[in-house]
DNA sequence: CGTCTATTTGAATGTACTCAAAAGCGGTGG
DNA sequence: CCACCGCTTTTGAGTACATTCAAATAGACG
């Protein structure tokens, strides 16, 4: 495996709490993937066979409606998970699509690894509930707040929660995110430079 | 307590997968609370005491945001389950409003009971743990496409998923709901009842 | 330099919004 | 039984903002 990111190790011996040989133990289940940009890592119909550690790099995920309009759910950067949990605890296919918007390297714990861990190291599987339960909560409090918000509220919101992500993707991403059009996004954008 | 709704029961004796005796002993420990109409269940601040499951009647769940305006999150109606999840685990502030838009018989698992239950059932907590994560999985469907549906997918949606709100509650409620105005929804209801 | 992609700008259109007022509906009390 | 009241829904007119389509400009990269 690659030199795996710094957080990621501080993760395992801090909100996990694994000793060092444990932690050893563990990361040797762990497997390397590399995506390069514009490649995707799985897309609507696959079933997800790990779970994604962004090692580096950057994915979007987004899903496709009916009408076949895209929308992007979230860009996972370094130190985030990718995947789409449902699809990977049932083994069913996911209706996401994971594409790398950079060269990104990821750290997968494969679906037989992961029930292994998970027996092996009691505090992983804590772990992971915990991590489950957080993201649920985030994520409704992030709904329920974007319902009311504007285009603009969210704008400002994505700047301050990822603001490297304007250095490093073309904005035409962050207007799908948005739930906008690119013309609509570069007008808000001038809008809030304050020139009239 | 009153009489639960056969639901309720059902749940408890297939999903959860309990014996008689061990359901005479959980029902034990759950309290009756009456709401009436237009009476708010918690507020925004309050810590949640119980988890809540609505044995008939109706309770809006909303969020009032920075500027004052207010969204609705859901409609709990009979064999729903009501309440802030992370407010009741972590017994911490809650953001959200619940207020019932009739008057509704609750039936409550106070904080004591509830950590006593998942001790004494195994299968309790397994339930509770995998109802957490179906919720989850379905909030996550739930927005993604909520972000590219217009007002009109989502009626139709909601229309679909909970039909008899329509025949119980005012249609203000449903439009704050969908995140347009009154109007809004006036317009689109014409709209879709084809009369030019 | 040339090509491809991304961003910006313009003009016309559409949809939801605000504000205001009218019409509908349900319940209460005379 | 009817008149009145409060609340809800509908309708109208004008405004704001995002969309679409089209074209021009700017950037990135071989």
């Amino acid at each position: 495996m690659v030199q795996p990111h710094p957080r990621f190790l501080e993760t395992l011996r801090v909100t996990v709490g694994l000793s060092e040989e444990e932690i050893q133990d563990l990361l040797g289940m762990w497997v390397t993937l590399s995506v390069k940009k514009k490649e995707h890592f799985f897309r609507a119909g696959d079933t997800c066979k790990a779970t994604a550690y962004v090692n580096n790099g950057c994915i979007r995920r987004y899903i496709i409606n009916d009408q076949g309009k895209e929308s992007i759910v979230n860009f996972a950067t370094e130190d985030w998970w990718i995947g789409d949990l449902e699809s990977f605890l049932f083994q069913k296919p996911t209706i996401y699509y994971a594409q790398a918007l950079e060269d990104t390297e990821l750290l997968l714990l494969p679906f037989r690894e992961f029930h292994i861990a998970q027996e092996r190291f009691p505090k992983y599987k804590e772990f992971h509930v915990d991590k489950v339960q957080k993201s649920y909560f985030a994520t409704l409090k992030r709904m329920s707040l974007s319902k009311t918000g504007s285009p603009e509220e969210k704008y400002l919101q994505l700047c301050k929660e990822q603001p490297s992500l304007f250095q490093r993707i073309p904005q035409h991403y962050i207007a799908s995110y948005l739930g906008i059009e690119p013309e609509s996004l570069s007008r808000l954008r001038r809008r809030l430079a304050g020139k009239p």
